[in-house]
RNA sequence: GCCCGGGUGGCGGAAUUGGUAGACGCGCUGGAUUCAAAAUCCAGUUCUUUCACGAGAGUGCGGGUUCGAUUCCCGCCCCGGGUACCA
């Protein structure tokens, strides 16, 4: 009988799922191991042949560290909350949750053929009030803490009011935004609304009117990693900047150690670059230039060349630097207001666009050089940020392409500070070379001019050493229905925080997921959202204090989804997100599978939270996932990207009804290495399949399963252990389509050795049960096991098998290979050497001539040179 | 522009520390089995040249180090990803 995969894959799903073999133990002494995957948003299409990728790698991993008696946890959840649902739902009336409902049940069912070794137990659902309890709590956590700098870590809020009481905010050093300064008396004298709305300023879960991404479209505000190209990730509609009072987290407080904790994780090398670009260091200093007409007033300036500084020829503020009106003379006032009101309307899409565009605007004013009290005039432009640095900037055409480019467009002129400085068709921005043109500078080498500048600046007090970063604070808000509720009332204009014991806020009822008529968002329409703080309840609209409209954004729940899948379902589930025990067993990720289009979000806040857990004491680590491995995307056959668009989406419940489970598991691992992107070959499959097959017969003679006792001879022994050993180091090493190449190259062997020996096969079962887990099992049944082939102890390898009597050496001579030469393995060199030498067809290569040199590398080659 | 990856047969890819380039699979060619097909099995398959034995070339291109380079170094080209006025 040939192998019947669909009734042997039928039937070890539901063994597994009956048994519960996957159940990872909550208290044991084993050592554990944490796999986990990126949870998948369940969206209405389902999943396509791209999609289990990463979750066959993680899944063959999972089961190899298993079967090297390590207690698995390897658990599944949905990031439920999302876009595409409530567009459906603005569309249809359909409420998220149910088709969200419908959604999981479909890809529950597709990821249920594949034969994956989750823990269901543990599922989570961040759209599952049970679940986003605590995602409205980690939230509060937020809100009652602030950024100590001196202790470079979160703190809860009251350190901070008892430092305001002491000494008010003089000598608190704090990621905050910009605070009016008060002493103790002070502090003491303020109502409970001023230190609430001072409180606010210092908060990591902070409100502030921000500059942000307003897409019309979806009647939303964006994240910056939300934004592509000036339209929306998701829908391509366009986005404008806009200024809204919007809920902020601190990550920017988190910046250096973000950065630092990079150097601490196994994560390739790509993904730890994307995100140190994006936190986007830069160590320089701040310089402030007085003004010719008001040296009162000083513009500061923010740069990482302060060596170039007798280079500077002219200075540039933003347009929304806030003195620009000031210093404007009146003669430029009117071209100077024309400009601000250009650079006003235009989009980011068309700035973006226009990049390449030179303009600007003289004030008519001049600043004075610190330095060397050079007067140099100021420009204004829109290439120079506002929200960097501090929105001003000292021109260095010399060595500043974006410098140049503006002084040759506005014919300023170009000063060269570095010797052998070419300035003539760009500016050179060299980072080595002997200063000139520079004042007490002239002949010092850069990297020493930068550190004497410094030290110039800070002795004149005219500025100070300073790190900048390009992280910005994340907007939190979403004017959005379909997301965590902020447990957040306002009294007067103030937030405070829903009790922690009056948790979950559930999500309302409404008549429609669209915005209200006054452009409220969504959450406007309940007709029951207020709150009743002495009550702890929900009450009509108009009593008590409105609820926050805003939701949550999507990144909300999967920013520390990880950690609730470490509770198990007991009593301690309804106290705590995560409790200590379990957290103190299971500790970090050890594998993390997911795709690199997260790096500058999902994964960049799921260290950010982690860091602030730690931070207030409820996690012994800092960094979430040890190791991390980014899987490829597999494209279409037509080398497109696979989507619904093309009409190119392979659906895997169509492969395994086709080919089974395993193959369809054997053939995404054997298309190449995980990480890289790769095209579906539907062709392919054929060879798995027939592998699939030959292996099921080498266990069955006539189509009856026939296994011997007898013991394995040499050329059985060496095939079995040469896989064991591959395979073992491929798992290590995440090479798993080479171990597929491995299995074939092991069972061709046996094959041809007509090999059926339990000693063999046994062990070549529980190889291969990792990649093709369900014809493993069944076999494993034949062979007489009652227990599931999971928790077998992997082969242990013994190189003596692997050892030959003799080596074949290849005989190169010049580098080029001209024969091979048999010798018995423990010949030595220059038995070796003589041999090569001696042999009938060296003679021809040798010509009568003795060799210059002879190398013979033992067990491996013999190089005679001519 | 800058920063990361990558480039090997008709195709996917292998070669882990510098040591026989092309494992394994797909495809293709020929054969066995069969009434026929499916399935299975056997042989071949980098290119050029040769009836063949063999010889020469060959890992994006050009140089270098080395007895020996897909692997290390220098300079270029192309493809993919990230980022984009971040001073």
């Amino acid at each position: 009988m040939e192998y019947n995969f669909l009734a042997v894959e039928k039937e070890w799903r539901e063994r597994w799922a009956k048994d519960e073999t996957f159940k990872a133990e909550q208290n044991s002494t084993k050592p554990k191991y944490y796999v986990l995957d990126m949870f998948p948003y369940p969206s209405g299409s389902g999943l396509h042949v791209g999609h289990p990728l990463g979750y066959i790698a993680s899944d063959i991993y999972a089961r190899f560290k298993r079967h090297q008696g390590f207690n698995v946890l390897h658990p599944m959840g949905y990031d439920a909350f999302g876009l595409p649902a409530e567009q459906y739902a603005i569309q249809t009336g359909q409420h998220p949750a149910i088709t969200t409902e419908e959604n999981i049940k479909r890809y529950r069912e597709q990821l249920d053929l594949i034969g994956f070794s989750f823990d269901w137990s543990r599922q989570v659902n961040t759209s599952n009030p049970e679940f986003y309890r605590w995602t409205q709590w980690i939230f509060v956590q937020l809100f009652h803490s602030w950024y100590n700098k001196k202790e470079d870590r979160a703190e809860r809020i009251q350190t901070l009011i008892d430092a305001f009481e002491q000494n008010g905010n003089l000598q608190v050093d704090a990621a905050s935004d910009e605070a009016a300064p008060f002493t103790a008396e002070d502090w003491k004298s303020f109502s409970e609304h001023d230190r609430r709305s001072i409180l606010l300023k210092y908060r990591i879960a902070y409100r502030a009117e921000t500059v942000v991404n307003w897409c019309p479209a979806l009647g939303t505000v964006l994240a910056n990693d939300e934004v592509v190209n000036g339209v929306s990730e998701r829908g391509g509609h366009p986005v404008e900047q806009k200024k809204m009072m919007q809920w902020s987290l601190r990550i920017s407080a988190f910046a250096e150690r973000l950065l630092e904790g990079l150097n601490r994780v196994d994560w390739s090398d790509s993904l730890k670059e994307i995100q140190r670009n994006w936190i986007g260091k830069s160590v320089g200093a701040e310089i402030e230039f007085p003004i010719k007409d008001d040296v009162n007033k000083k513009i500061t300036v923010f740069t990482t060349r302060p060596d170039t500084i007798f280079g500077a020829t002219f200075m540039v503020l933003a347009p929304e630097h806030e003195w620009v009106k000031e210093i404007t003379t009146a003669e430029h006032a009117d071209e100077v207001a024309d400009y601000v009101a250009y650079t006003k309307g235009r989009s980011e899409r068309e700035r973006m666009a226009e990049a390449k565009k030179i303009t600007g605007a003289f004030t008519g004013a001049y600043a004075k050089n610190p330095i060397n009290e050079q007067e140099i005039p100021i420009w204004i432009a829109d290439y120079v940020l506002a929200g960097y640095g501090t929105g001003a900037v000292m021109a260095v055409p010399s060595g500043d392409q974006r410098d140049w480019d503006f002084a040759t467009h506005f014919d300023l002129p170009i000063v060269p500070v570095i010797e052998g400085q070419d300035v003539s068709e760009g500016a050179d921005d060299r980072k080595d070379g002997i200063l000139m043109n520079s004042d007490f500078l002239n002949g010092i080498k850069v990297t020493d001019a930068i550190a004497a500048m410094l030290k110039r600046v800070e002795q004149d007090g005219i500025g100070r050493r300073k790190v900048n970063y390009k992280l910005r604070d994340a907007v939190f808000s979403r004017q959005r229905y379909w997301g965590e509720p902020f447990p957040i009332y306002y009294r007067n204009d103030i937030p405070y925080t829903i009790d922690e014991d009056k948790l979950p806020l559930e999500l309302p009822a409404v008549d429609q997921f669209k915005p209200t008529e006054d452009g409220d968002p969504p959450l406007g329409r309940a007709a029951k959202w207020n709150w009743d703080n002495a009550a702890g309840k929900l009450v009509e609209n108009g009593e008590g204090h409105p609820i926050e409209l805003s939701t949550m954004p999507g990144w909300a729940g999967s920013s520390w989804y990880f950690l609730r899948y470490m509770m198990a379902g007991d009593a301690s589930r309804d106290e705590v997100f995560v409790s200590e025990e379990a957290v103190s067993y299971w500790k970090q990720v050890d594998l993390y599978m997911g795709g690199a289009e997260h790096a500058t979000g999902h994964l960049l806040y799921f260290r950010f939270w982690t860091k602030f857990l730690h931070d207030l004491g409820f996690l012994p680590f800092d960094e979430p996932a040890k190791k991390l491995i980014n899987q490829g995307m597999i494209q279409a056959e037509d080398g497109q990207k696979m989507s619904k668009r093309y009409g190119n989406v392979v659906n895997p419940d169509d492969v395994i009804a086709e080919h089974g489970a395993d193959a369809l598991r054997l053939h995404e691992m054997f298309l190449g290495p995980i990480e890289m992107h790769k095209p579906w070959n539907t062709k392919g499959i054929e060879g798995v399949s027939k592998f699939l097959r030959k292996l099921w017969r080498l266990y069955h003679t006539d189509g009856v399963f026939t296994v011997s006792d007898d013991a394995p001879n040499k050329n059985e022994l060496k095939s079995i252990h040469k896989c064991i050993e591959k395979v073992s180091d491929d798992m290590e090493r995440f090479s798993f389509n080479t171990s597929v190449s491995a299995f074939m190259v092991a069972v061709n062997e046996l094959s041809d050795l007509k090999c059926n020996k339990r000693a063999i096969l046994e062990p070549l079962s529980i190889l291969i049960s990792c990649h093709a887990p369900h014809i493993a099992e069944e076999l494993w049944k034949k062979l007489g096991h009652d227990a599931s082939i999971s928790n077998a102890p992997w082969p242990k390898l013994n190189e003596e098998y692997l050892k030959d009597d003799s080596i074949v050496y290849p005989v190169s001579f010049n580098g080029k290979t001209r024969f091979q030469l048999e010798m018995p393995a423990d010949s030595s060199k220059d038995a070796v050497e003589a041999a090569a030498l001696q042999h009938e067809q060296a003679q021809k290569w040798l010509e009568g001539n003795a060799p210059k040199k002879v190398i013979v590398v033992p067990g491996r080659i013999v190089n005679i040179v001519l």
